[in-house]
DNA sequence: ATTAAAATTTAAGTATCCTTAAATTTATAT
DNA sequence: ATATAAATTTAAGGATACTTAAATTTTAAT
């Protein structure tokens, strides 16, 4: 274990990384809500630490060792979450703060333990895949994001953005969780907003409310 | 939430107080394991923060500030530990350490869920109490130090000191638990162990050992 | 190609929490 | 009562992880 810090950094590179976003200093200093000056100087120890490639003024990329580190706090993170949600019962607005604490506090051997109480999930409450204990991550079904669905498709949830918890509780509060089925029926160029049914209810989110929720169509 | 600094200090000073133990900064420090001159350091912080009463050279007490805050983060630690143990399943010998940190890092209202889900737990698995939401200890029962029963009493054990996990693992291993009934059959003044009884066992414990075990007499 | 805007880095400084070494105060032993 | 030992504090300094302001480099626009 290394500095909450440190973990951080890793964790928020690791995931922009795996979404295909060009590392850049500018967000991770948004990410971590701290000056870019300050994303400069980790961003130097990092590097000294062997856990960065870093050149001034280029991307950044993560080491096989600074990848491996952050496949180890996103799966802490992950695991804490399933484990918050499934056992401990928070709603999936509640978890990824807690997990995002508790990932800096806890032995490997905890994490495995829980692991294996949870009879190793594969996704966490958001979508989000878990990594194993050797880094390899479980594969994604392909997924479409909501605002992109055209009219008269249909599909399930299949993963959530979860940076935003007043977004996860108005989900939950519209009856949307992963698994269900949203097919859309209307879409409205002027506002960007869609209409889409959920169960047996009609409802309007907006792009931008879409544009965070991504489906596995048909 | 302060941050983990002070509150480890805190809950040091409350369960020094809990336990008669005159609070100086040089027991601080064996227990904090840092200098001594860090100790002074903080103690000053921590009395302008209103959270003891500090003069120099004297007992260092907390303020009532002090003590519901140590009360909060020792509540923390032990339903933690109780959860560690009884949902988790880790042995008694590997809860403190996991706890300690896990004690800095979880909200109100996430301890609050777990201990409701434990049924409001009063002890912690090494017997410790648990401190109530409003700062209220639990009632413990009067208790021996097996170093001091004397030949042929018995009682239950009821409580042992959490400090050092090669102790606790050992305990595991002879069999001892709380609420183990305990018999002292012999006493020898060469190097004061005791010859005692668990369950249909004899087995030869030293005096260190029994000085860390506390039984329910009768 | 120039220029303006945006991103990034450097510089200087702050807060926290440690360290060791030296000075001071308190406690203990005779 | 005095000397010695032990405890405590002060002093000076280091590491980490931030901040704002200024300087530099890159990018994008015309
Ligand atoms: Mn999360
Ligand atoms: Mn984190
Ligand atoms: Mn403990
Ligand atoms: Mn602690």
């Amino acid at each position: 274990m290394k500095n909450i810090s440190t973990e951080n950094y890793l964790s928020e590179i690791y995931k922009l990384e795996q979404s295909k976003i060009k590392v850049k200093t500018n967000i991770i200093a948004k990410k971590l809500d701290i000056s870019n000056a300050a994303v400069t100087d980790m961003l130097k120890k990092l590097s000294s630490n062997g856990l960065i490639l870093y050149e001034r003024y280029k991307n950044i990329q993560l080491t096989k060792k600074g990848k491996d580190y952050a496949a180890v706090i996103v799966r802490r993170h992950r695991i804490w979450e399933i484990f918050l949600n499934q056992i401990v019962g928070l709603p999936w607005d509640k978890v990824h703060d807690e997990a995002h604490r508790l990932e800096h506090s806890s032995s490997d051997e905890l994490i495995d333990r829980i692991e294996e109480m949870l009879n190793y999930p594969e996704f966490d409450p958001h979508g989000d895949p878990i990594p194993a204990k050797d880094g390899s991550i479980p594969k994604l079904k392909e997924s479409t994001n909501l605002s992109k669905v055209k009219i008269g498709e249909w599909g399930k949830v299949i993963r959530v953005n979860d940076y935003d918890n007043e977004f996860l509780n108005y989900l939950s509060r519209i009856g949307l969780k992963l698994g269900k089925k949203i097919t859309v029926k209307d879409k409205l160029n002027f506002d960007n907003s869609l209409l889409i049914k959920i169960g047996d209810k009609q409802i309007n989110i907006s792009g931008k409310l879409a544009s965070n929720i991504f489906i596995d169509l048909n």
